[in-house]
RNA sequence: UGGGGCGUCGCCAAGUGGUAAGGCACGGGAUUUUGAUUCCCGCAUUCGUAGGUUCGAAUCCUACCGCCCCAGCCA
């Protein structure tokens, strides 16, 4: 935790966990756990989810499980279970224990041998059809299945046979016997186990040949692990009386409460694994660690530090109702960490050539910039200033679009950050009427100084012609040109990806930059937040991703008009 | 038209019978060699709607209305 942290969340879960606390429940002791399936990448909805679950850890004294729900072996991989491990890890959370459901396939198979000594689950012979024709449907009753009646006997050995892999997949299945006519479609006779005879599993290998439901395990896993408060996602509701359900048949060494809150749902992207995993295997990204992804491995490649994340997850909050949060305050929380941990440098993204003809022509000036403007802990560097120099194309206009520009236009004049106030005499333009290239003049008196009698309103950021480095800048903006992808046509969803979500530009940025490292954050000053890119730059070509731009009120009051 | 949830400012969100926190966004101003940052100031007489209880209601009751989730051998 940073300073930024410090002010502890409050919410409902909280509050449940504070009074169960003052009521000595669970003997004061508080764990909890975050159980993702590895079938996917984490993204930043998880990550509300591991603030939340890790953050009560913390914050009362207790304990968080990293749990692999892995029960299905034909979605899961080892790759899976690296990269979250990864994720969380960044995200600065460390788990107490490590585990899987696997870890109990043992103990679940025995409860629900258990379970069919009391005679509480049964094998049935139902194909996956007929098991949704006899459930019923939302308004009308299910019917029991004709096999619902076994005998002990024959349930037992028909399971035992099921776990030997006798029967073909598909063919039987174990179900709770509950209630067919239950108005909780997840209470009629729901499906306990399932033969997988083929798929290997990523921790278990060729071990077993059934695999045991959602359900059944997840409850089971929290009080195995004695988890006292098991939190989940509002979808889970429905489920909490099965939850119940199988703890209350079972003897089992304790019963944690779940506890529901709404997922994280955030504008302009995705959050559904199935999506996610549908822009990454049609190449609509370039993987899951695409910066443009809400991924955690895209979010961290993208340049956003992890605190940034954290603050993000604290000013959500966490309570039942669904919403959608605003892009902005994500963007917020970004510029929040990064204003005051990013180093300041200068990049030009779109270099215009300025001539500056009362320069010396072999002159080489070093001058002092901040690394921060206020903080001198960060230190100085050294910008090497020439008669030639870059600006950025956007910094200029021959004629001021009105009297509110302060950049740089013919005839007028405008301070080089750091340097000195120099002065558009000429614009250059080629056949196409094109702007190639400026000439100026500098005034040798306006190096950390006012210039005499006059005011000079604008300050531009400049790289030295000879000086800078050339480097790649990844624009990158939101990946859906709406705020809700696929709002009144779900189906439809990729149609309104953005097709401007990347924009590549060959930039030059100041040398000190040439020593930069992959991860390295800067603030390129006047344009945003930009860090090393960590695959694919290398010292002899820097490539910087754009994380997020600064606020630009310009920009807004340009776009009024 | 079954069951489970949720409705407080444009967005997120406190509030738990005593007279509407905060953050984001937005608007205005100050400072600024980043149109950044920072700093002030403004921003719900009203809590989905309608009734009722009460000295007093966003909070309690009733009835409506709207939105979300559930019919995987996914999680």
């Amino acid at each position: 935790m940073t300073d930024r942290e410090v002010s502890t969340p409050t919410n409902f879960i909280r509050q449940i966990i504070e009074e169960d606390l003052r009521q000595g429940k669970n003997g004061g002791r508080v764990a909890t756990r975050f159980p993702p399936e590895p079938n996917g990448y984490l993204h930043i909805g998880h990550a509300k989810s591991i603030c939340l679950n890790f953050g009560v850890a913390r914050d009362y004294g207790g304990t968080c499980n990293l749990r692999f729900d892995d029960t299905n072996p034909e979605k899961e991989s080892a790759e899976y279970v690296r990269a979250i491990q990864e994720d969380v890890r960044w995200l600065g959370f460390e788990w107490d224990r490590l585990c899987y459901a696997s870890d109990y396939f043992e103990q679940l198979y025995d409860y629900a041998e258990d379970l069919i000594r009391a005679g509480k689950a049964y094998v049935c012979d139902l194909s996956q059809e007929e098991i949704r024709e006899y459930r019923g449907t939302l308004t009308e009753p299910g019917r029991e299945s004709p096999y619902r009646n076994r005998s002990v006997e024959e349930n037992l050995d028909l399971f035992r046979r099921m776990r030997a892999g006798e029967f073909p997949d598909g063919s039987r299945v174990l179900r709770a016997k509950i209630d067919m006519a239950s108005p909780n479609i997840n209470m009629r006779d729901p499906v306990i186990y399932r033969i997988r005879r083929t798929a290997p599993h990523h921790q278990t290998g060729e071990e077993w040949k059934i695999y045991p439901m959602y359900d059944y395990t997840h409850c089971i896993s929290d009080a195995l692990e004695g988890i006292t408060h098991s939190l989940c996602t509002l979808e889970f509701e429905d489920h909490r009386p099965l939850y119940d359900w199988f703890l209350e048949q079972l003897d089992v060494p304790c019963h944690p409460q779940q506890i529901e809150f709404g997922r994280l749902n955030l504008e302009y992207t995705v959050l559904s694994k199935r999506k996610l995993t549908e822009l990454v295997e049609k190449g609509y990204v370039e993987g899951w660690d695409d910066p443009r992804m809400p991924t955690i491995a895209g979010i961290r490649r993208r340049g956003c530090p992890p605190e940034a994340i954290r603050l993000f997850c604290d000013r959500i909050g966490v309570t039942k109702s669904d919403g959608v949060v605003e892009i902005a305050m994500l963007e917020h929380c970004m510029r929040e960490v990064l204003d005051t941990t990013a180093p300041r440098a200068m990049a030009v993204l779109r270099p215009l050539k300025v001539v500056i003809e009362n320069y010396p022509e072999d002159k080489v000036e070093q001058l002092t910039a901040a690394n921060h403007p206020k903080d001198e802990s960060m230190g100085t560097r050294t910008v090497p200033f020439t008669r030639e120099v870059y600006i950025d194309r956007d910094d200029f206009m021959e004629v001021p679009p009105n009297k509110k520009w302060k950049r740089l236009s013919l005839g007028e004049e405008v301070r080089l950050r750091y340097g000195y106030v120099i002065r558009c005499t000429e614009v250059i333009k080629d056949d196409q009427g094109e702007i190639v290239e400026l000439r100026a003049t500098y005034d040798p008196d306006t190096l950390g100084a006012d210039p005499a009698g006059r005011k000079v309103r604008g300050v531009i950021h400049w790289v030295s012609v000879s000086h800078g480095v050339p480097a790649e800048i990844r624009l990158y903006d939101r990946l859906f040109k709406v705020p809700i992808p696929g709002a009144d046509k779900d189906d439809d969803w990729l149609s309104d990806i953005n097709p401007e979500s990347l924009v590549v530009v060959q930039g030059v940025v100041e040398p000190s930059l040439a020593k930069a490292r992959p991860g390295d954050r800067f603030q390129f000053e006047r344009e945003g937040y930009f860090c090393v890119d960590t695959k694919d730059s290398t010292p002899e070509r820097l490539v910087f991703n754009r994380t997020v731009t600064l606020r630009d009120t310009w920009a807004k009051i340009a776009g009024q008009k």
